[in-house]
Order: C-alpha cells, then sequence, then structure tokens
DNA sequence: GTAACATATCAAATAATCTTGATACGAGGT
DNA sequence: ACCTCGTATCAAGATTATTTGATATGTTAC
C-alpha cells in the first residue's frame, strides 16, 4: 500500500508545521544543539524531539551526537533534493496529452 | 495568531497528500477538467473538490470555468515560488550565530 | 558502581485532516 | 420557467497528527 507518492509527501510533511518552520529558521542560523532549540521555541522536551524527528527523517535536517547532546542543522544535501523533487512534481512532461473530454 | 509560517505550511500541506500528488501527476500531462481527474483517481466528486480547492489555494494549480466545467493545470508561477520558498526556508542565513551552548 | 543530565520513546488526550453522503449552487439546454 | 448536469459546500464520522506527561535509554561525572 506504500506507493512511491507517501515517500515524497514524508519530505513535505517536515515543512507542513508552524513549529517544524520555526526550528528550521533557526537552524538557518547554524548548527544548534536541542538545548537551545528547546528554550528558544514554545515546545517540552518531548514535543522538540517528536518534530525534530520528522525532520531529521525527511532529510531536511541532520544530526550529529556529542556526548549527551544532540545537535541538528540543515543538511545541504537533502534540501537540494527536495527542492529538486518539488519542482519535478509541477513541471509539465515533455508530453503533452490532449484532453477534448467535454466541451 | 497567524504568524507568516502557517502560509508557508498552507503551500507544502498541498504536496502532503498521497491523492493531492497523484492529481499533480495527472495535471503534468497538461490541463484536465475535474471530470476526467474524477474516473483517473480513486475519490468521490466531493472528495475531489476538496482537494483541489488545497491545490488551488496553495498557488500550485490554478482553475478555468468554461461552462459547467472547471479545468486545472499547473500554476507555473505558483511552483516557483513554492521552490523558491522552500530554498529560503533551508538556506542559512549570511550571519552565523556562534553556538557555543553546551560543551 | 550510582547520581545527574540530555534526549528518546510511550501512551493518552486533543486537535487537525480526510472521507463520505446529502444538499446547495450555477450554467446550459428545453 | 423547469430540468439536468458539473461542481462546491456542509456535516458527520474516520483517520491521522500533535501535544503532554511519564518513563526509558544513554552519556558523563563522581
Amino acid at each position: 500500500m506504500a506507493t512511491v507518492y507517501e515517500e515524497y509527501a514524508k519530505i513535505f510533511k517536515a515543512l507542513c508545521d508552524e513549529k517544524r518552520l520555526q526550528i528550521l529558521e533557526l537552524l538557518r542560523g547554524g548548527e544548534k544543539c536541542a538545548c537551545v532549540l528547546l528554550e528558544q521555541l514554545d515546545l517540552g522536551q518531548s514535543g522538540l524531539s517528536y518534530h525534530m524527528k520528522i525532520l531529521v527523517e525527511s532529510g531536511i535536517v541532520e544530526s550529529r551526537q556529542e556526548g549527551k547532546w544532540t545537535h541538528y542543522k540543515i543538511c545541504e544535501k537533502g534540501s537540494t533534493d527536495a527542492g529538486a523533487l518539488l519542482k519535478e512534481l509541477t513541471t509539465p512532461n515533455a508530453v503533452i496529452k490532449k484532453n477534448d473530454c467535454c466541451k
């Protein structure tokens, strides 16, 4: 039942939530550890963890463990890939099928 | 309470649903009227209408009324804008803020 | 080893989204 | 005017996502 579209949807879902967009905005300023994100966002610890997991699984953010801290940053490749996917999904095919259904 | 992020999220929400991605795939083949989409998708009439509204409001799809039929196609500007937004949201700022929180 | 801390996971409650069927609206044809 | 057809909207239920607090896991310091 898992179509390729579910995979694609997962990537864009990362960008569908206000909290996650706020997190991305913070990460645009460079790599941040979870504790810094926590104090700047209106989110509990488990909530942050929930959103970070979605972001990381989308490929748009990557995480790095350092001792007991987890650092997050925007993944350049993941972001580029997402952009390329968006473009592909919205670019007309070479072959235009005629549409003379109803007139 | 409406932040700019809610606006952004709305655009990407259009791409978060399997059915809507299928619709986009069909529209990549050129403009289609609702009746054609209906017969190619596992969706009822009201369901299609629901999804088309989300797509149109995101700016990625535009609609054109012709008599009693509604035709849909991918909106080039809307798609480009969405791509630009994605890029902006995931591109590091010029100013990198130091992060020496925890070590 | 234990204690303290950072993060992850779980489970339950809440909120948002999607589906479905019924109804309403608007355009064309008669 | 009426009737028919295509689409939009509504409302209810089903599904999925998010929040919250409690608990578990893993790392460091002692």
